[in-house]
DNA sequence: CATGTTGTTCGCAAAATTACGAATAATAAT
DNA sequence: ATTATTATTCGTAATTTTGCGAACAACATG
């Protein structure tokens, strides 16, 4: 436990970021609701996920600062949706490591 | 904002609890050896991974707690690997979420 | 111009996460 | 029995996350 001097790779610190901005039940049902389009805007958001509207704020903030959504302003409304490059790129990070760990012949007993 | 009788659903909570597992660089870079067969043991990853050793332990556990990996005492040292069942199910899930917005028709301008 | 609507930011508090070294436990080797 | 090896748990501290309501900003409406 001496070579130290080695960080982490930036792939392994991108994919932690995309991880955690994942990690929070509020942030799936705001995907959740990105994903089956029911609406893409705060307000709207606010009436079903069980959150202050500051609360629901700093979660929809998060996400957009791990780049996995945006917002567009159409007055009177906020309108979000998902970051479709950044999305894509998450989705084969997480894809390239369940492959390699499903590809792995390493079997414990 | 006032329905909020409602709270998340089992799948939201385990999505979440999935994905804040892999929310940090220390527990990717773990997985990351699992996955390259590299190593399997604490000692190994210790020597690789710039931490403490305790502070691995914490990590160990907590991918442990959140059903990814399992440990198998081999003495005189501890065998880490995927649990398979979980990881499937963790797989499936992610790949779930990711093709639902995939599939997603609407788009933002 | 006063009011209402929409959403963010501020200020604060509670809880969880992250990290380390020291102490501990369990087992093997001398 | 003492010592060495391996990994966890304990004790502690610093930082981050989560959450809320109040205050604020931006714009539209009466």
């Amino acid at each position: 436990m001496n070579n130290k001097e080695k960080a982490f790779t930036a792939e392994q610190e991108q994919m932690a970021r995309f991880a955690k901005a994942l990690g929070h039940p509020v942030r799936i049902a705001i995907l959740d609701l990105l994903a089956s389009q029911a609406c893409c805007y705060h307000g709207d958001m606010s009436e079903v996920i069980p959150v202050a509207k500051s609360t629901l704020s700093q979660h929809l903030s998060e996400l957009k600062d791990a780049g996995l959504i945006q917002g567009t302003l159409t007055l009177p409304s906020i309108k979000y949706c998902i970051n479709r490059e950044n999305w894509n790129k998450a989705r084969s990070m997480f894809t390239e490591l369940f492959r390699d760990i499903e590809g792995n012949s390493y079997v414990c007993r």
